[in-house]
DNA sequence: TGCTGAATTGAAATGGATTTCTCGCCGCTT
DNA sequence: AAGCGGCGAGAAATCCATTTCAATTCAGCA
């Protein structure tokens, strides 16, 4: 609730201490060229004694700029709070740092893919601008981006820089992620390699870290195996089932890709229950480098992505975008993380 | 009076439309009584069909009420953006899940412990209350929160119930948390339990949990043994040497509860490597429940904090504290989780 | 000397809602 | 019939900074 009994000062206030007129004290706080140093000196010193802060609301209803940015995040499934995918989590770490470093504010709100989430913000305008950040089917996803571009919304997005999308996106190389897990697996000697991930292109990015597979396994002569795909959600419940029916296929396997690190884990959990020794019998590559991936027995083989430069990119890209230049390159390097589910010792 | 041909539609708009004078639009939209049945489902309509929302700068700036809450995180230690303590991160899907039932807007900020982050939100007023999530030295929180309460602001805090605090705060019943862990040992017939995490006043939180612990031996006839505490911030690497200045120390243990996850991870790291059993040498108990809990070798057991329930009562204290309201019980009941770390099989 | 133009600053308009004040009107009291 | 309370709605004031436009000063120059 404002009012506080005090009242906070206003540019008036300053105004009035440092003999100036109002709209001056306005000019000389937000670095306008056209006060003379020694007035800003006065009216900056008498705003720090008063200690008088610019009315955000009053700033942002004049300039119709918030210098806000709002991050909308949502998921497929889960309505369960405290399970949010990690990877997304240290995101927004490194998404808010960005933020702060550009003197932005950031708004924050959890939706379902299923709601509405392209409405909430699309010109509410507390925001300059949004950040999308979450993933699930892309039918939906990709109508509600079109909504948001029609409406003339600001946003840039994590997601597959490949699909042809509208609208600004970031996000890592899975395409050479892919290839790089692979050929780690490969450079190991093992040539039946299962994928556990979506690989259609409901959920693009997986179909490109599949394909990066593809690619690699062609590369080395190895003619990809449409039998050694499984389906999975990124959960550790959709990685113990997919890797169950690998196991129940009867296909032989030498080493296993998952397509993120939650997938991983559930698969090892399968692996492991059936008797199979990690790394010996069947490598496993995980993708994201979460948290618990070094926790995981044998500790869990995994690509990484740039997850401080993402929050970075993103930002500057939508400021980018709001601004109307040009926009950064879209597309981040990965690092993989080589321990024991593929290496032993 | 007409509507700019370009720019979103005002309450103005809609007044002309449906023939009334602006201020009833305003009245009508935000469910004032004053506006009859009739004239309010029409104003509601045509709003709808312009596809119009209000401005919510002009709104918070005349009524000097934001409808949005700053959630400020901090941290003593790290500046490195992916590590943040995953417990924090999974409240932080509780609370926005309760601002949205609450169609309160959220705004996040992280700070550093040091960083004046007690002036950033002070009254830029684009927050009716703040909420305060962190941990860190108690001498330095305390000096921020000191300054808050004399500033005026509405704040809801996460931390040490019982420390004798300004302000609305909440937290989970560490003494009794302390007590269910120790009592869980002392029940497998443990009987030299050595507590890793800080015990002092500068962290409530711990010491809580160390005197729950305590209270336990006593209430069994054992007399606790200050050799046995040795202090740890929050961390895998001060856990990993917190577990070693207690193996280095000689003194005889049997089990070891430790602060936080975090804490206990590095602590059977360092007790594995000595070639210590778990649980068979020595027993482990954790805190917090953190997703990578699980995947420790083995799984480790904790206690959980009722996250969800934690966003919640947040949220509600805090409004009831804007509205001049009685706050709701400060105490949340904790669970306690047994995994293979302290029972075998 | 008189004129031009850059550098500063002020007065007034502006942005879009909320709040206060006022008024007409209706039904009901006395 | 005069008086009164309450309801519904409009007019105008308000919130506080930003923006536009106009005015003043002073240096530079012909």
């Amino acid at each position: 609730m404002g009012r506080r009994p005090t009242g906070r000062p206003t540019s008036f206030d300053i105004a009035y201490a440092a003999g100036v007129s109002q709209p001056t004290v306005s000019r000389a706080l937000r670095g306008d060229r056209s006060v003379s140093a020694e007035t800003r000196a006065r009216i900056e010193k008498i705003a720090r004694d008063l200690n008088y802060t610019v009315d955000k609301n009053a700033s942002s209803l004049r300039s119709q700029r918030s210098n806000t940015i709002a991050l909308l995040f949502f998921e497929d499934q889960t309505a369960d709070d405290s399970k949010i995918n990690p990877f997304f989590l240290a995101m927004l770490g490194s998404i808010t740092r960005a933020c702060a470093n550009r003197g932005l504010d950031l708004l924050i709100s959890f939706q379902r893919m299923e709601d509405d989430w392209h409405l909430r913000y699309q010109d509410a305008n507390r925001a300059d601008g949004l950040i999308l950040l979450g993933y699930g089917d892309w039918e939906i996803y990709q109508a509600r981006l079109a909504q948001l571009v029609e409406q003339g919304a600001n946003f840039a997005r994590w997601g597959s820089v490949r699909s042809e999308t509208s609208g600004a996106t970031i996000g890592s190389d899975n395409l050479g992620a892919g290839r790089l897990a692979s050929e780690h697996l490969l450079s190991l000697g093992r040539r039946r390699i299962a994928f556990l991930g979506h690989a259609d292109s409901h959920y693009p990015e997986f179909a490109d870290r599949y394909e990066g597979l593809c690619n690699a396994l062609r590369d080395t002569g190895i003619q990809p195996d449409p039998a050694l795909q499984f389906d999975a959600l990124t959960n550790e419940k959709a990685g113990f089932q997919a890797a169950n029916s690998l196991i129940a296929s009867g296909e032989p396997f030498d080493a296993v890709f998952a397509a993120s690190d939650l997938i991983a884990i559930g698969a090892m959990r399968a692996l492991t229950a059936a008797g199979l020794a990690i790394p010996e019998d069947v490598a496993i590559v995980g993708f994201d480098n979460i948290p618990g991936a070094s926790l995981t027995t044998p500790p869990l083989t995994t690509v990484q992505q740039d997850i401080a430069g993402a929050g970075v990119r993103l930002i500057d890209t939508l400021v980018a975008q709001i601004e109307g230049k040009p926009l950064p390159e879209a597309r981040l390097p990965t690092r993989l993380i080589v321990r024991g589910s593929t290496v032993a010792g």
